[in-house]
DNA sequence: GAAGAACGTCTTTTT
DNA sequence: GACGTTCTTC
């Protein structure tokens, strides 16, 4: 598997399409172009921007120009005289906030005749992660934090709670204790949702309940260790943001900067989400929300339907609601059927989508005998419309589950079609990626014992306990000579930071600054000397000592920071490369993945940034082996239903329509899960424009289930389309079994004459 | 104490 | 099939 390259295509297609001389704009004819509805949401308060209005709730139905409406709001408040840079957007992934930044600068850009600085002007637009990690860089010294932080991801955060529990000694219990990710899932769910530990048992993890007391004692240990590691986990830095929005000294300062807070996707936002929102904006004026209900699929992340249905009444007056409701994407049967089973689901909120593209065809509904007949049926398909001239970018194939694709993939392969994946594993789960990546991070942060504690290991001869005793002197020396324990660690957590205020504090007025912070901190300078100095010191054990001095001498120099970014990581993945093929059989492919990693890293300006937005925004999309299509190239889209939000093709093909995949039966706990799961399928069938092909096999692959191992269950079709939708669609089986004609005689003897022709020709061969 | 073999358990979706 | 744990060998 690899990755392509994002080196932001995005931002290069801004420039060259805005130096074209844009067509002279008549700001009424931009505006006369969206319908009353989208114009409503897009002028509310417009005319009174120097006092930003009351907040507002688009409920915007899908494919009814949701994006396009934000971005002419956020396009029309700039063409009246808002501050872009006093503007923030945000967005549920790194890709959404790059596609509305470009179409805010086409459409103000456009309308004013400039746009060059306008670009540059839209700086705070990303997720609510992204933006939250910048801000908390920004004020880190007023809240206790080490400026140079790094992120973990979840499954570093996976690790760490795994290095707690193992120290706690709850790996040893005679009853199995809940595996790290379900530990940390817990952990998460609890921070997101807001609600108590033994709620969250009861509701998600009923199976863990016995473990309550441990668990509870294990995150007091765990947020201990990322405290004294100035390490933090995703949901650190929404909980950090929440928490100093809530400080009256900053929240001041923190709401004065943003005139107007627009978000996106509220559907999916989170209790914690929403809290921050209240504190940067709690009268509502300047705030505006757009997202709909009915495709809230995020609970599991702790995302609440409450945040964006209970939004208004958070006002006073109430926040205004505009409704999009008119359908610009699919067909009028494709509306007809997702609107139908969205309608069955138990709690609905009214909207009636509608459009006047007629079509003929129905959807299909398509039974095959199995995942191989299912991938030879898309396959087939696929074909045939990109025949018709469909490229096969326009079209689309959606699952539940990442590995939902895997018959598709090899069928694919096999007939050598191009394609790209969306969701499921990344490539930054691969060992050797993260092998790398820890040496950065712990260059970055000595502190972060996670990384610290896989790159020790990388050594032959060094295991588990040489490598807690290497972290244990590194600890003691960078801690400033004390054994890291926690009050006199945070002591010198404080120490450190108010020595480093004032460059940091002048940092954070001025806009351009995310890259000098670690660099100019001379309390993590400190650190990283004296850690490179507890390498140098520590004895090996003899297995190692080959190896140690190498090693040193790779640390010693990122830690000095003596090589620049980025021949820094072409030193790390130089020294990594003996190791790599140490331990991989497959060191050649994999080798291959470092170089590709190297030539992103080259787009990233500091070491810093290029860790942080790895975490935050990992490249999300996996190719077919050989090809790492070119963005011109064509190739089929694979995406997880998840990954699919907000998207659309013109044909979409979506995968097991079972139940047991959909819903999935890991989901059918209660009303609610069901129900998500319902919303899933609605989501995934609004992708389509032209023509929606829902597959559904017969007989279905099931790994491990049960003790009994793997084997075939008969699959029904998704409760979520019951025999009463079924006029709705158009039904049938493939493949059609053809009428045998029956054999002439004059048939039967060309084929006996062929026989008899065949068998002399080979007897010839050897004449 | 490191490293490898053998066995048992669990397996969704993602910032 | 990945991961964690335990057992065995060096």
């Amino acid at each position: 598997m690899r990755r392509r390259t994002k080196s932001n295509p995005t931002l290069k297609a801004i420039l060259p399409s805005v130096a074209e001389s844009p067509p002279p704009f008549d700001t009424a004819a931009w505006l006369a172009r969206l319908n009353d509805a989208q114009r409503e949401a897009v002028e509310y308060g417009a005319d009174t921007l120097t006092v930003p209005p009351g907040a507002l709730l688009v409920i915007a139905g899908a494919g009814s120009g949701k994006t396009n409406t934000l971005a002419h709001r956020v396009a029309n408040l700039v063409v009246k005289g808002a501050d872009p840079r006093r503007i923030l957007l945000l967005t549920f992934s790194r890709r959404a906030a790059l596609e509305m930044t470009r179409r805010v600068t086409r459409i103000a850009g456009a309308a004013l005749g400039t746009r060059a600085a306008l670009a540059q002007g839209l700086t705070w637009s990303g997720t609510f992660h992204s933006v939250g990690a910048r801000l908390l860089r920004e004020y880190a010294d007023l809240i206790g934090l080490a400026p140079a932080f790094t992120i973990n991801d979840r499954e570093d955060s996976a690790d760490l709670m795994n290095l707690v529990r193992h120290e706690l000694g709850l790996s040893a219990k005679e009853r199995r204790f809940p595996a790290k990710s379900t530990c940390f899932a817990i952990y998460s769910r609890v921070v997101n949702t807001g609600a108590s530990l033994g709620q969250v048992l009861d509701k998600a993890f009923p199976w863990c309940r016995e473990w309550e007391a441990d668990l509870r004692m294990l995150f007091a240990a765990y947020v201990e260790a990322k405290q004294k590691q100035s390490v933090l986990d995703y949901d650190d830095l929404l909980l950090y943001w929440s928490h100093m929005a809530a400080e009256p000294a900053i929240a001041a300062d923190l709401s004065a900067r943003f005139d107007h807070v627009l978000v996106d996707e509220y559907q999916d936002t989170n209790r914690l989400q929403a809290s921050i929102l209240l504190a940067l904006k709690p009268d509502g004026r300047g705030l505006t929300v757009v997202g709909d209900d009915a495709q809230s699929i995020y609970s599991f992340r702790g995302a609440t339907v409450r945040n964006i249905l209970d939004f208004p009444a958070h006002f006073d007056p109430p926040a205004r609601q505009v409704t999009l409701e008119r359908n610009y994407r699919s067909t009028g049967p494709i509306l007809a059927a997702s609107n139908a089973v969205i309608e069955l689901a138990s709690e609905r909120y009214t909207k009636n989508l509608w459009t006047d593209k007629a079509s003929a065809q129905r959807p299909r509904l398509v039974t095959v005998a199995d995942e191989a007949d299912q991938a030879r049926y898309v396959v087939e398909q696929v074909l045939e419309a990109r025949e018709q001239g469909m490229k096969l970018k326009s079209q689309a194939v959606l699952f539940r589950a990442a590995h939902h694709s895997a018959a598709l993939e090899i069928e694919l392969t096999r007939r050598n079609i191009p394609f790209v994946k969306f969701g499921g594993l990344k490539f930054l789960d691969s060992v050797h990626v993260k092998d790398v990546l820890a040496v950065l991070r712990w260059a970055e942060n000595p502190r972060d014992r996670v990384a610290g504690f896989r790159v020790v290991q990388l050594l032959p001869g060094v295991g588990p306990a040489t490598a807690a005793r290497v972290l244990d002197e590194v600890a003691a020396r960078a801690g400033n000579g004390e054994p890291a324990g926690g009050a006199s660690d945070r002591a010198t957590n404080s120490a450190s930071n108010s020595a480093s205020n004032s460059a940091s504090n002048s940092a954070s007025n001025s806009a351009s600054n995310s890259a000098s912070n670690s660099a100019s901190n001379s309390a993590s300078d400190r650190a990283t000397n004296s850690a490179a100095g507890a390498l140098a010191a520590f004895a090996p054990p003899a297995r190692a000592q080959e190896d140690w001095h190498p090693f040193v001498k790779l640390m010693s120099s990122v830690y000095g920071r003596q090589t620049p970014w980025p021949a820094e990581f072409e030193m790390v993945r130089r020294w990594y490369e003996p190791h790599l093929e140490r331990n991989h059989e497959d060191a050649a492919i994999r080798h291959a993945d470092l170089l590709q990693m190297e030539s992103i890293a080259g787009t990233y300006p500091s070491r810093e940034r290029f860790l942080t937005e790895l975490t935050l925004d990992p490249p999300d999309a996996t190719s077919d082996e050989s090809g790492v299509p070119l963005i011109d190239e064509d190739y089929l889209i694979l995406s997880t239903i998840h990954s699919a939000k907000g998207q659309e093709w013109r044909n979409v093909f979506v995968l097991n329509g079972v139940d047991g995949c959909m819903p999935s039966d890991l989901a059918t706990g209660s009303e609610q899960d069901i129900d998500e799961e319902r919303r899933l399928l609605y989501v995934a069938m609004t992708r389509a424009k032209e023509d929606l092909h829902i597959v559904v096999p017969q007989r279905f692959y099931v790994h491990n289930q049960t003790h009994l191992g793997d084997r075939h269950v008969w699959a029904s079709r998704t409760r979520f389309i019951p025999a009463h939708l079924l006029p709705l669609f158009d039904a049938y089986a493939w493949p059609r079994v053809p009428v045998p004609a029956a054999p002439t005689a004059a048939g039967l003897a060309a084929a006996a004459q062929a026989k008899i022709e065949i068998g002399a020709k080979l007897r010839k061969m050897w004449d």
